[in-house]
DNA sequence: TTATTTAGTTCGCTCTAACGAAATACAGGA
DNA sequence: TCCTGTATTTCGTTAGAGCGAACTAAATAA
């Protein structure tokens, strides 16, 4: 395969790639009964560890009153709980509860599995190849999501 | 590095990766002043070609009257045009509009350009597996998400 | 102590996007 | 032709998620 096909399918695969990653996160939201902002949200959660009110309104960008109802939201659903501070009383750190999200673990059983079967057909140098072009890869696309920010 | 370790660096850097991917896609969908189910039917139409509107409607979810909507607020932001079958002229043909859509190529810009420079950087084997890799990881993520449907 | 600022919540409102039911327009067979 | 079924739209309604303003509670400065 010439180059420049080769990086013609690239750009292809690649969207591709990006369009399936995209349809699983939605599907498996709306197993778990969350809308785009609290998937968003107990993603940020995910990442960052617990955080205050305040601090999911500075990340996702809405107002401390709409990060009250969606706190009430996802707390309804059983994904997180609310904390008092005990530094500063008036502060509500958000925290996720383990047992609430452990049941839709087997939701990402098929692509645990799937992902395992597919690195095991690798080499080490293969396997490290690969994770270099994903994080760099993913380097990239944060990069230029910030870029339209 | 393990193999032990280097599995483990493939998960973390794989969710990362599908993460960078999805903030990207709202971002874009943000700036061209989409809705999620918007800029889903705009993939769709990308993806398939022209669609009828009962088509969207099945391969979306949505009802029939949602889809009207849908495509009502699609077509005012100058993205989609409806055409009438002229085979069977009950059926409204819905096409992308690539005069509307054209001004957004430039957010893809950075995206394209990063991507390029970090392919630049393999040899044509190297990128031969990162293409293969890419396709399978694809499609376990497509048969995960067909799973949960 | 008293006043001010800060963190979060509550309230009332608005806007959007979805829905079901009824209407419209056309296709295709009796 | 006439009738039935199909594709889409229109209409009226509903539910959800966001906002600003007002409120409560707690920390901090005067």
């Amino acid at each position: 395969m010439s180059r420049e096909r080769l990086l013609a399918a690239l750009a292809e695969a690649g969207r591709e790639h990006s369009t399936t990653a995209v349809m699983f996160h939605t599907a498996v939201s709306a197993r778990m009964g969350l809308g785009m902002t609290e998937a968003k949200a107990l993603d940020l959660l995910r990442r960052l560890g617990p955080l205050a009110a305040g601090e999911i309104a500075g990340h996702s960008g809405l107002t401390p009153a709409s990060v009250s109802g969606l706190i009430d939201r996802l707390e309804r659903k059983g994904f997180v709980r609310r904390i008092r501070d005990t530094e500063d009383r008036r502060r509500v750190i958000v925290e996720i509860r383990n047992d609430g999200v452990a049941g839709f673990g087997a939701l990402f059983e098929d692509v645990v599995q799937g992902l395992e079967g597919l690195y095991a057909t690798y080499t080490d140098e293969q396997l490290e190849l690969i994770l270099d072009f994903l994080r760099r890869s993913a380097e990239v696309q944060r990069a230029a999501t910030a870029g339209l920010g």
